[in-house]
DNA sequence: CTCGATATGGAACGTCTGTTCTATTAAAGC
DNA sequence: GCTTTAATAGAACAGACGTTCCATATCGAG
């Protein structure tokens, strides 16, 4: 048997993550991921492949972690308005801290989706998954009468969803949480 | 007196502008300029500066624009709603045209406001012109009687605003026109 | 024609980039 | 103790980058 790593995989692949998501792709260089990650180039490569394959494993890391808290939170039996105005509070708080880097997926979709077929494709299905799993909460929400049943679930689920890309882009560069938050509670006005 | 200028420094700083907005700034070397400008290296540096300079004032340029485009077109009388209905739409196709390059605007927000001060300060200035312009309309519109006087018009200014950021992403990544103006149809209806 | 300013092509520059190679050291299992 | 695998430091690489310099050609005004 060989020699154990002695990093934690995982953990250094949350710090990379989190310094793409800081300064974006193109300007953070091989020498800044060695530098701040206190890990040899060799062993980068060896553990991650090149620098597009460490970004795409950490922008999958990050997108399943939202998919993940999204559907968890989206099967809370809590009333429809609560849930939601619970969840823009998460993600506001969660792209807000420690200066505001912004959301690594949108980060990703006006830096790379254009030019990076592989990066296009995760947000692209993440997209999709977030519109679906937002639009059967809302069919659901519905049928329980708790909004009206003329508006249609999937134009909701989208128009959420672009609420969300504005909030994470005023995040990054205005990072004034205060109009953040009015913004979400002016967007959930739409179920009413 | 010298020799005339063979190029229209207006119409090569357009070109330029259109290069930075599809491809942004890292990504958009100076060969490119050179290449596709089919103007000389040195010709460029003598016009406009080195490449920080051409792309701040490409960006200026831009943000004067959409505010003049702005002005104009809420200063028209037709009532808010359908003036508020007309920019979306404009704008949605505005940003859609030729694939989707998206907003310049939001893309230097993502790509450079976090680490460029003049970048940000020039959004941050058209972010607050933004925002004043639509809730002056907003309490001219509330005087009117066109919306209830009860609404923050601040407040309904910056989640118009934030939801123009949200769009802005949408078309360059997802470039799903039709959604798009769902969700504006939905956006305005804060306004109700 | 001449002078002054401009445009242009190409060479040159350091620097940074992502990536690979080499050599050495260190731990875990047989 | 040997083998195997992993980690590390450092050198080396070729290519791209932004920028500057130089020599030359071109046009307008005097």
């Amino acid at each position: 048997m060989p020699r154990a790593k002695e990093f934690d995989e995982a953990e250094v692949l949350d710090q990379a993550l989190e310094l793409f998501r800081a300064r974006g792709f193109k300007h953070t260089s091989f020498a800044d991921l060695v530098d701040e990650l206190g890990v040899s180039r060799q062993s980068l490569y060896d553990t991650y492949g090149d620098k597009q394959a460490l970004y795409h494993t950490a922008l999958k890391r990050y997108l399943d972690r939202g998919t993940d808290f999204i559907r968890r939170k989206l099967e809370e039996p809590a009333p429809v308005r609560k849930t939601l105005t619970d969840l823009f509070e998460d993600m506001i708080s969660a792209n807000c801290e420690c200066g505001s880097p912004g959301c690594l997926m949108v980060n990703s979709m006006v830096e790379l989706s254009p030019h990076d077929d592989a990066t296009r494709a995760l947000v692209l299905e993440h997209a999709r998954t977030f519109e679906n799993l937002f639009a059967s909460r809302l069919s659901a929400a519905q049928r329980k009468g708790e909004i009206a049943k003329a508006k249609d679930p999937v134009a909701l689920a989208q128009f959420l969803y672009h609420t969300v890309l504005g909030l994470a882009v005023a995040s990054r560069a205005l990072g004034d949480q205060a109009s953040l938050r009015q913004t979400a509670r002016l967007a959930l006005q739409v179920l009413d």
